[in-house]
DNA sequence: GTAGTTGCAAAGTGTTTGCAGGCAG
DNA sequence: CTGCCTGCAAACACTTTGCAACTAC
């Protein structure tokens, strides 16, 4: 075990600790992969991951502590697929790129795009978040050039 | 049979025609609900107001019928829900007003959200459509205001 | 020790598919 | 007529849940 995978493990616990959650070696194992660098993943994949790379945690675990990593801000949800969700570890303010024939998520800064003015919100309400997806594909292969 | 009702079919036949879909009493329906404003329907909806105000539909014939829609370019998929698809039914660029408590969903004219600076895509690569979410609650019952 | 967590399998959604019969053109 | 479309039910993928066994603290 390496001085780096230890500095790893050591921070992902601190990151528990920090937002209240109990520690369990799936959730150490779960935080490790999902923080080890911003990265957009499926359940599936990490629970793949975790299962390759540490010890065995169930699907029904995975979906459990990404529920709860969820609800207490480690992580945040990224719906640019209907038929899954990916987790993106980066909770900075960001918005993404989606290559809608390769399935590739990135991350764009936020400064990168300006919203000028929001429109006026019903009264009472209040912006919980603005998400920005710019899906892209690769200029040849328009389905039908107009 | 109101007047009006038989323009709204005579518009919704007229439609699929322009799009070159061949016509079937269950896709004139469905355009029928889909296009009589614009809205945010799930497919259970739709089902529930085809079986409702005209004949029958099998669930089967609402997914593969939206899908054609959508592959036509009738309508346009809207992901907010990782629980659920919603069909926009408008399909001039806007973007969407999302509350998160009532799952309400209401357009944005595009040109209330000026975006001032896409990033340089990578190589080859030409954005296809951009799609803006603001996600909203009632500013009461925050969960915990910081 | 005890409350909270895990694993398993089963249940639950929303969505898709295979196929026999039916309808549009 | 003939091929495309529909309905049904079964299959599917993803996610959630119920419960007994286990683990963190």
């Amino acid at each position: 075990m390496s001085p780096i995978q230890t500095n790893q493990r050591e921070s992902a616990v601190g990151l528990l600790r920090r937002y209240g959650i109990g520690l369990t070696r799936q959730r150490v194992d779960i935080a490790q992969v999902l923080f080890a660098k911003h990265q957009h993943l499926s359940a599936d994949q990490i629970q793949a991951q975790v299962n390759s790379k540490y010890t065995y945690a169930s699907k029904a675990t995975v979906y459990n502590t990404l529920r709860l990593f969820l609800s207490k801000g480690l992580v945040r949800e990224v719906l640019v697929d209907s038929s899954k969700v990916f987790y993106d570890s980066n909770t900075e303010v960001h918005h993404h790129l989606y290559d809608v024939e390769s399935g590739e998520l990135t991350d764009i800064a936020a400064d990168m795009i300006a919203i000028n003015h929001l429109p006026k919100l019903p009264n009472g309400m209040v912006a919980e978040g603005v998400d920005v997806v710019i899906r892209v594909r690769s200029s040849v292969s328009l389905p039908s050039a107009v």
